[in-house]
DNA sequence: CTCGGTGCAAATGCTTTGCAATGTC
DNA sequence: GACATTGCAAAGCATTTGCACCGAG
């Protein structure tokens, strides 16, 4: 993972808005996002940073996570829970998520056919998308197996 | 729309459980569902029925639109809000979303060859979808004219 | 030096829960 | 009668906000 490069790319959303100035923190959640494995939610990233010894706020972090949403070097995902999840974004396909009710797995998967009737619905509908997600509810083979 | 058909599956429903009642709130609430147009949330029903007359608490409005979507009466989104929004689903094709993040229009769209490739990454993976959903963020044809 | 950003704690808003009263089976 | 369900208010969480202080430009 090429961090220099995403943080150019932050550096760049900044200065671009004109209004966004480049915090310490700012590019420290970046780094704990880059080193992020899977999705995570914005509280255990925020104990991952504190338990590591970096100093930021739980409001930082969610307004850092939205920020980085925007400029597309995190996602952001809401599945059927109460919260928000994440998962970093720099370079990677676009995917969508098949999510276990029973265990909680969360099985990822590209498929270019979805993605061109996407864009075939859209211009169809003369709706200009900026992001999606299709949800798959269910039970994986692995609790199939146990049942 | 059938209101009896409807009546029979929840009660069909609550007598396979072997635990649940039939209680007259609960047949309540599905006809306040069955009356609503398009997408609304736990709260809005909840006050559209009090204003109506209908004596219930916000908690059984929970309760049983959770009740509702275990029967594919209701169907339960979140969106990118703080919120779950239901829809009656009970008569209706399966459907996805176009969600404008500008004026909060929510376009609905059927797509067979969607449903077909979903299938295909499920059989793929042994995931045993029960259900799903596409949204699609990003800008109306109406707010792109605006502009 | 200006004004956006941060940290903290308090506030917000959706949803769930605890418990006594109720009414279904 | 037993016990699931209700209503109400209070509790729980994830997320946001207000405000004083700080620090990037």
């Amino acid at each position: 993972m090429d961090i220099d490069a995403a943080h150019e790319i932050l550096t760049k959303h900044l200065k671009s808005s004109g209004k966004h100035r480049a915090t310490p923190e700012r590019f420290a959640i970046l780094d704990a996002v880059l080193n992020s494995q899977g999705h995570f939610d914005a509280d255990s990233l925020y104990y991952r940073m504190v338990t590591s010894g970096i100093k930021v706020s739980k409001a930082t972090v969610y307004n850092t996570l939205d920020l980085l949403q925007e400029c597309g070097l995190v996602s952001k995902y809401r599945f059927a829970e109460n919260m928000s999840r994440y998962e970093k974004a720099f370079g990677r396909p676009h995917h969508h998520h098949l999510i276990c009710l029973e265990c909680g797995d969360i099985i990822e998967f590209v498929n270019d056919r979805l993605e061109r009737i996407q864009d075939d619905v859209c211009a169809e509908k003369s709706f200009k998308a900026q992001n999606s997600t299709l949800q798959v509810f269910g039970i994986c083979s692995q609790c199939r197996k146990k049942t």
